[in-house]
DNA sequence: TTAGATGCAAATGGTTTGCATGCGT
DNA sequence: ACGCATGCAAACCATTTGCATCTAA
């Protein structure tokens, strides 16, 4: 798995400012791929109303493929790779290596941190700033930091 | 990757008092493995002697057997992902989800998080209480938390 | 002797790639 | 029309599994 999350944003406008947003799903999803600078396909379209149309969310590919199949939207494995990988590099998406197995994209981009169920593989939003890093770590010389990831991994109650 | 984490240990006896060692490392391993309740057999004796020989560590599981083809010790790699296994399973080891791609084994088992230096996809233990999560988070009712992973990742500065 | 350990090779699962075809602009 | 997007299948990589063979107790 690669992280771009160092990469520059296609556009130098900021990907997350919904400003332009009215609240007609398609009309918004058309109106961000362009701010972002991605041609507005029907795939990515239909990608981008499944993914930002019903709140935060944390999906794998497969979830995606799956969803994306049963509302009956022809899209390619590949394609959802791509589109997930495009949207995480203009920012409209994050990718969270909780589980080591699969990569999980955030539809959250803002700086938060998240639960992770072991077993069910399910990934949660943490709420608020309900975790402090206290005092972020002196990097190495000649390095910078580019992101603190923390994962509280949960199991069932005994 | 699965995290077995949440196991018991295969002896009640805890896994990291290695008040038994004394410096020579075979007679430690030895020590070491029949502690935990591992027959001391040549590759497991070979690859604890890699893994515990010099300080603390961040493998991957075909780092290790780089290193044991290297030091003439002849082991599969099946052997090498069974090995490195059964040592977390008892307490030996701690699996990192650092980069989602591969799993990294810690030989450092005490409470501490890491620095993650990405294209060189290279493990960094962060010294002392460096990071302090000021306040837990409060689990979902009827989960209860078995880790918190903090991984700062970073990038060589421009 | 015998349960457990090992090695090999094949199977798996997630992800990526190459290339011919399709579709926005 | 042009060039980026897409789909498909094959390629990839880390990891796991099945099974025959070995070996520590």
């Amino acid at each position: 798995m690669v992280f771009p999350s160092a990469k520059p944003a296609v556009t130098p406008s900021p990907a997350n400012d919904r400003s332009e947003l009215t609240g007609c799903p398609w009309h918004d999803v058309k109106a961000m791929l362009r701010q972002v600078g991605l041609r507005p396909t029907r795939q990515r379209m239909a990608l981008g109303w499944l993914l930002f149309g019903k709140g935060d969310r944390h999906l794998t590919a497969e979830m995606l493929y799956e969803e994306a199949t049963r509302a009956k939207v022809p899209v390619s494995l590949a394609t959802i790779y791509n589109t997930l990988h495009q949207f995480t590099e203009v920012g409209l998406l994050r990718q969270v290596a909780a589980d080591g197995s699969k990569a999980y994209f955030d539809t959250n981009t803002a700086t938060h941190h998240h639960f992770f169920i072991e077993g069910a593989d399910e990934l949660l939003d943490i709420p608020g700033a309900d975790v402090v890093v206290g005092r972020t770590p002196v990097p190495p010389e000649g390095f910078e930091i580019t992101r603190v990831d923390v994962v509280v991994r949960l199991r069932r109650k005994s």
